[in-house]
DNA sequence: GACCCGATTTCCT
DNA sequence: GGAAATCGGGTCA
């Protein structure tokens, strides 16, 4: 198989029109993976595909908005398509799509990427070289893109300092699962991964 | 205003 | 494989 550090020559960055991302979470979550996101720093574009994904849906004990909204959480309350980032255990900055309509507290966490452009900037930001640990993990895909809470509401479907966006290119099989590091709903299969990839987090075999 | 705990990562045994 | 690190938000007094 090819190095992963060649360059992606597709240079189509256009985001993800609002209209087509589904408006349900759990559709949007199996949506979203083998899309791509896209963060613009100063130093260029960084990139990723999108290989792993998990839905918090209406009435799910273990997501952010089950309680109502607060000045935390009001983000995941937004249309479908914008950012919900958050801080956990004071160490991994998290990323979110929010999903639904607007006033619905759900979203789909980002949680692994396969690293595409600007991998150099990725592999400083995150002090590591290793290409498969660079976005392996929500709070090291956070890290590698340099997200933090600056970009919470943040319109992902608008070119601006981080959005969504697809090059055509078609995911592998998809595994569905248990979430991970959670309690709640823990019997709930809305976790999805691309069987083959390494760049999943966890178990990419946990399948049921 | 104190206390609890989490959608994790990393290092140590 | 296991436990510590770390901190902001939510809950309750």
């Amino acid at each position: 198989m090819g190095r992963a550090d060649t360059v992606n020559r597709r240079d189509d960055h256009s985001p993800l029109a609002r209209a087509e991302l589904p408006a349900n979470t759990v559709s949007l979550a199996r949506y979203l993976i083998g899309k791509v996101v896209v963060r613009e720093l100063p130093e260029g574009i960084a990139s990723g595909r999108i290989v792993e994904t998990e839905a918090y849906v209406v009435g799910d004990a273990a997501g952010h908005g089950y309680r109502g909204m607060t000045p935390r959480n009001r983000s995941l309350f937004l249309e479908r398509g914008h950012a919900y980032v958050y801080l956990a255990y004071g160490i991994s900055t998290m990323l979110n799509v929010s999903s639904e309509m607007q006033g619905i507290g759900t979203g789909v966490l980002i949680r692994a990427l396969e690293p595409l452009e600007g991998i150099p900037i990725m592999q400083l930001n995150r002090g590591i070289e290793r290409l498969r640990d660079l976005a392996r993990g929500p709070g090291r895909l956070a890290q590698a893109l340099r997200i933090d809470r600056s970009l919470d509401g943040l319109d992902l479907c608008r070119q601006g300092p981080l959005w969504l966006a697809g090059d055509g290119h078609e995911a592998g099989e998809i595994g569905q699962s248990i979430r991970i590091g959670i309690s709640k709903d823990a019997d709930r299969l809305l976790r999805f991964y691309v069987r083959k990839s390494p760049f999943v987090s966890g178990p990419g075999s946990l399948n049921a």
